[in-house]
Parts: structure tokens; sequence; C-alpha cells
DNA sequence: TAAATAGTGTCTCTCAGACATTATCTT
DNA sequence: AAGATAATGTCTGAGAGACACTATTTA
């Protein structure tokens, strides 16, 4: 029965869309692309593409983060989220949307032209009340993985994800409290991730002159999981 | 160049399966149905089917449950997972599945006939040693459907989507012992999920005789999170 | 010097784990 | 009675939050 009426419907596309994160300028920021063709010409949306033959979800969503930004993406933390197929979600017919979520450090985005289109940095805190300045329904895909991403940070070490190779624990303090927007005491938050096992791998070297005393540099270890979470919400 | 791919490729089919697991005979089990025609024919697989024309993903997933249990999907906790598509995983064709986990109760099911196939329970512990009882690629998407189970069991209060209208706490912590594969301490236990604001709402009614004392009565409140968590780990 | 950031020490409160004790049923 | 399960009480250790205090830089 299943199988009859996929033979006598126009059977859907499958597409692959990122959510690209980052922590720039003290606010979460998202990668989008400015489309060029209808539907929704010249508005912003979520990079993404069809799925191409002989291609695994995976790959395609690596693919498109590539020609998206120009960058290697097999270093980045991307990880599939949630799957949207609503109908009349696409103005071009029926579109299910793989999202995955990408979080980086705050690199230099490659300038438009080749296989890259225009892409930008918007920051995350202008969309909720702005009308759908987003195509389709990105906005919802948006909303749905920064609300992923805020939740993973409490018990996994991703949030390193959004530092540089080499960092300080008050740039990664930083990190949870724009993500979150929250504060942190940073007293309990160094004693906090520099007591998880293989969190932080300390390098020997020191911070350059912020203003204060120098920090020691940390890159990410091997750990994935925080036990105990670090908390968000005060109230436990 | 992702437009024209979708063009000269033959489109993907989009299917939704369901991994619906329950506890009884104090093992997990998960719903399977005997495959009536080929590939995999006489082999056990997930209840699922493709997507039909102006449906959600949600609803194809209620409505293959509907069909495959004969039960008010409506009432189940129902939750979509992550999706499949890599190349070759159905022998058809390119199929991408999105795979839904349902957790219930430990109802009987519709004896086969109708819309509805033969479907049985298996406990999931005979399957990690059996080489591929399952059709398809249906022994991952199972695996990631039981890990996920196992996670969340320890920070929401979907355990209760395991239990009957009513039931014990004694109940409640079969479920996590089950699922877990551990022992809890029945008094921290109790002490912990009696702690939970909105967590477990008592009934005012007395379970009947088990050979023990009688244990209060409880129906599931409107909690869904668990702040703190239950621990599965003694590892901290 | 003041201001800013990094890092350590300490106190308290919450809570998980261990386990003793009491309560109430079935056999 | 004995055995089983339910529920409460108590102690201890781990860890989060609050915050005082020291260390080391820039302006």
């Amino acid at each position: 029965m299943a199988t009859v009426s996929r033979l006598t419907m126009p059977p859907p596309a499958v597409a692959v869309d990122l959510a690209v994160l980052t922590v720039r300028e003290r606010s979460l920021h998202v990668l989008v692309v400015e489309r060029a063709k209808p539907p929704y010409r010249g508005r912003f949306a979520l990079p993404g593409g069809f799925l191409e033959d002989g291609e695994d979800l995976d790959q395609a969503a690596h693919r498109e983060l590539a020609e998206e930004t120009g960058l290697d993406a097999a270093r980045l933390h991307i990880h599939q989220l949630h799957s949207y197929g609503a109908p009349g979600r696409d103005p071009r017919g029926r579109v299910v949307s793989v999202c995955y979520v990408a979080l980086m450090p705050d690199l230099p985005l490659p300038v438009a032209g080749g296989d890259a289109r225009a892409a930008h940095w918007i920051p995350v805190s202008d969309l909720p009340g702005t009308p759908k300045k987003l195509a389709f329904d990105h906005h919802r895909l948006l909303a749905d993985a920064v609300e992923h991403a805020r939740e993973t940070l409490s018990h996994t070490t991703v949030a390193t994800a959004f530092c540089p190779p080499e960092f300080t624990i008050g740039r990664l303090r930083d990190v949870y409290e724009i993500v979150w927007g929250t504060r942190l005491d940073p007293a309990n938050f160094h004693r906090k991730v520099t007591g998880v096992p293989d969190f932080l791998i300390p390098t020997g070297g020191k911070s350059a002159g912020t203003g204060g005393r120098p920090a020691a540099l940390y890159r990410a270890g091997p750990a994935t999981r925080l036990h105990p979470a670090i908390l968000r919400e005060h109230t436990a």
C-alpha cells in the first residue's frame, strides 16, 4: 500500500541544510547565504542543497559545508539534528530537509565567487524578534539548532568547538556565557572545567596582554562528556 | 548545481520507520513485523512505510504506528530520532528513512489481519549477539533508538511512558533497572522520584497483593525534565 | 597607582549512595 | 511465623554556588 502510493505520487526531494554556528563579537552568530534564485530570491537562507547520487547524508552535509564556506569540514564539529517534511515548506514542491548543526571558531569567510555564494554571519539574537528574515522554514531549523547547542553545552565538551586551537579558560567561559546568555562565576567555572579529566590539556603557553594577568593556554582534550554537567539553571 | 543533479538522478524515496519499545517480562522489547514481500521476505523489520502525499513526517509516524499496531498513537510518547540515507541501505533503490522512537506500556497487540501485519514483541537483548535478525539496516536504527532511550531516562520523565496509567514506584524502578541493566537502591530511588515536583501524582490508591506491603499508586505528572538527573553510572 | 583578569582557598548547602529501621502485605 | 516489598531516617562524601583573597598584567 505504501509502495503503491509511492509510485503514484511525486516523490519528495531530500535536501541537507546546515545551521553553522559560531561565537563572535560577544554574541552567537549563524552562517547564512543570500539566495540568488527564486523562491525567496535575495533572502537569507541556511546553506544547503539536495542530496546527490551515491552520497550518504553525512557526506552531503560535509560537501555542502565545504562548498558554502570553503572550509575543511572534516575538522569541524558537525552533527545531524532533525528532519523536516511539512507539506508546503518549499513552494517548489515536496522537499524533506535533513538539518545538521555545525559549530566552529570565528574564522574569516571566503569572499563570494566560485562555488561559494555570498555568505554572511548574522547574530542569532536578531532573529527571534524580526519577522521571517530567513527563507523557507529556516527560522524554525535555526531555533531548534540553537536550542540543541544550548543544551549540549551543559553535558558535553563541544564548547571547545567554538574556540580556536589554543584558548584560555576565560575564552571558554565566554562561550558558555554568550550561548546561554547568563553569567558564570569565573572561579567556580575554572575549578569545574579543570577538574574534568581529559577536557582541557595545558599547552604551557600564556595569553598575551588583555589588560589582566596572563592566562594559561589550553587545547581541547579527548573527553566528550561532562560528568557531572555544567549547570545552566541556578534552580537545580 | 545541486538542482541540476536533482533533475538528472532518480530521486530518493522517503520512508518513516519506528522503533516501538516496551518493557515486558523483565526485559526491553521492540515491536517488529514480518515482511510479506521481498526484499528480506519473511524477515523481521521495524514497522514503517513511505511518506504519503500531503503528510508531515510526524503524521506519517503516527499513521504507520496506528496501522501496524492498531493503537491510538496520539496518546503515546513518540519522537523523531535520526535519519538514515546511506546508498545501498535498501536494495530496491535510494531510500532515506526517518526513524522515530515510540515508548509504550505493555499492551496486547492486535492479531494479524486487516491493515496490520503480523506484529511481534522481541527482546532487544537477543539482538546484539544474533547476526542480522532484522531486515535492511534496522539493526542500526534499533541500536540507536535503544541508546537514545537509555540516555533519555536519566534526565527526563519518559520512563512513565513505559508504565500503565497507574503504577507504583516499584514498577517505575523496574523500568529504569531493565532499560539500564543495573540495580538501583529502592530507598534512594523512592526519595529521588518523589522529590521531583510534578513528576508523580499520587492517586490515593494502593497496589494489590504482590507479596509485600502495598505500594501507593501514582500517575505521571506534567513534569518532563529531571533536575538533577537520575544517574546511571556510579562513576560520577 | 587603579583597573582588569587569572587563579586558589574556604564555607555552606544540596544531593547521591549506603544502609539501618519500621510498616504492611502474602504464604 | 517467615519472607517480601514499601517507605522513612540517618550518615557520609562529592560537588555546586558564593565569595574572600592573592597573583600578574595593562593603562
